[in-house]
DNA sequence: CTGAAAGCGCTTACAG
DNA sequence: CTGAAAGCGCTTACAG
């Protein structure tokens, strides 16, 4: 049924030799390339490429490793690494590892005996174990959204978001603030995020500000911020992500708080989603298409065995929308 | 630097047959199991998975075509699907399209150019190309929320749904309704949804409703909705789908226009965001996690060559909630 | 430009 | 239980 590279060569009468030269764009001359190229379309033939990668002793596999696949940041970010691999004749493999840390191994293992030619890690940590994978395997591997001095890391610019934030706020005259956050286990948004945060407000002494801690999901976010609605009333909430900002605002909703009115709320991401919502969220647009892409462009650098810069830094770009008042042209405050 | 079964078996002073016995469970004898294992271990040798596939002529690699990765509706059909693919040793492969055809086609040869063993196949419309690529390729496929009678079909029971959302919306007392769909191209969403809406209000003689396109994209039915929003002012606009409805509720928004006191509106899919904003979006709920299992426990019976239903139907599930307005029981109606 | 041969890393009958 | 050999479908020097 399947035609081989055999099948091929004998119904064109020529070496096996031939036909792959002629598949590879090697010297054929233009009667038997004419020969072949019948043969080909009239069977219908395509290479098998595990043969070819068995002698080529690689692939044209990029192995992308993803904490969840149900996130914005997730989906624009792989349809970059696809869109940009594509282009470059690589192919895109998925390994979804549902936040278990363990199955985040496990996958660049997988990688690794598939002979996938690099990885691109989207991890919320880097550990130890995560660590000694990437050196046993001996395959360039590209980490992205957090920053490791021993893997090539491309990271959105997590201080710059946070300190355009916490200036923002300042601006419009909030000075009782409340930053809800996630844990530091998460360096990148547990810290990173809230050191600009707190590098900004630094700059206000009269500032009252507290911090908090929320998980990532929107039911936690709903929940904290009900708790904590119920014992101060800040004039915004400075959320870690758009997910939490989502949460908080239904939170308000429920409390019957008039958004921007009487609580503002703002986020970081850029989700779609916030856009539609309203009041439209107030947010630091991160830009995950095009980490995606540039991620993409620099492990098939790293693949060809050419230099790339072991940090690349993404631009952040604060929106601003409708969920922060201004305080400050309020005559009532 | 790269361990091959040779280098194993010539440490473990055994042949290479034996070690690929041990390899995959065949009989060997305790003690030369022992010494395998132990060198395996040391080296840390993984089995070159391209040999192996070159032999078994045969992958577990499952594909999977997607015309878009960020859509709630996709991630989460993924997620399934790859749970299920997973726990049968089988490895997800996704080729997203960016809704371009002719690369859905593309993929499908692409797909069986590595051999893949089955193909789980997202598509919003099945043309002549579709049909004639998957009898090309001779690989089981699943065509999934779409229906062909030549192919494997999971759908969502899309009519099902419209008779639901279009009974629950006359129990509310609705009687001037404006149904907000898309192209007829997309069989599931622009007809079958419609017809059991339209099926569900043919129990209603003095019933007011008309039929309206628009496309997928929020930011389109944003523009549709003011549009329509000027020119009249139904009690509700039934939507095609959740992401619709978001777009609708924008503009009603923009328009100074109270959901549900003065406008309803309803959606289709039950996205998380749904719940999350305000007023919470009454919708149909669709088992896309559940559908994708599915889907992927019927690829793996294909690929085993074991009976699998020609149609296989996904329950849905009206979920009632805060964007429709009773107008029964409004006293000032 | 073209062909014969060796080999990529495995598995699978076939003997023993 | 174990080993030697053939072969999966390609590619790549090496001759010619």
């Amino acid at each position: 049924m399947i035609k081989t590279i055999s099948d091929i060569s004998r119904m064109a009468g020529v070496a096996k030799s031939t036909v792959s030269r002629y598949l590879n764009g090697g010297p054929v001359s233009e009667k038997t390339r004419r020969k072949i190229e019948h043969i080909i379309k009239e069977q219908n033939y395509v290479p098998n490429t595990f043969a070819q990668s068995l002698k080529a002793k690689k692939t044209n596999f990029i192995g992308t490793v993803v904490p969840r696949l149900d996130s914005f940041a997730t989906s624009q970010t792989l349809i970059g690494i696809d869109e940009a691999l594509r282009s470059n004749h690589y192919q895109m493999l998925i390994s979804n590892t549902s936040q278990d840390m363990d199955r985040e191994i496990e996958a660049i293992y997988d990688f690794a005996r598939q002979k996938i030619s690099g990885i691109i890690l989207l991890a919320a940590q880097v550990t130890e174990a995560h660590l000694t994978a990437i050196k046993q395997i001996d395959i360039p591997v590209i980490l992205v959204g957090q920053k490791n001095d021993q893997i090539h890391s491309l990271i959105h610019d997590d201080k710059q978001a946070g300190r355009l934030m916490g200036r923002h706020v300042l601006s419009k005259g909030h000075r009782k603030i409340v930053y809800l956050g996630v844990t530091e286990k998460d360096e990148a948004v547990g810290i990173r995020r809230k050191e600009g945060i707190e590098e900004a407000l630094a700059a206000c002494p009269d500032c009252e500000a507290s911090y908090l801690e929320t998980s990532f999901k929107m039911s936690d976010a709903v929940l904290t911020a009900s708790r904590l609605l119920e014992e101060t009333r800040p004039s915004i909430i400075v959320c870690a992500t758009d997910n939490i900002a989502l949460g908080v605002i239904k939170a308000a909703h429920l409390k019957g708080i008039r958004i921007p009115e009487e609580l503002s709320v703002t986020g970081f991401g850029g989700y779609d989603i916030t856009e539609i919502i309203h009041p439209a969220l107030t947010t630091v647009k991160y830009h995950y298409y095009e980490a995606g892409k540039k991620a993409a462009d620099n492990i098939i650098q790293l693949v060809n065995e050419k230099p790339v810069d072991k940090l690349t830094l993404m631009d952040v770009e604060l929106i601003e929308r409708e969920s922060v008042d201004n305080l400050l042209s309020n005559p009532l405050l």
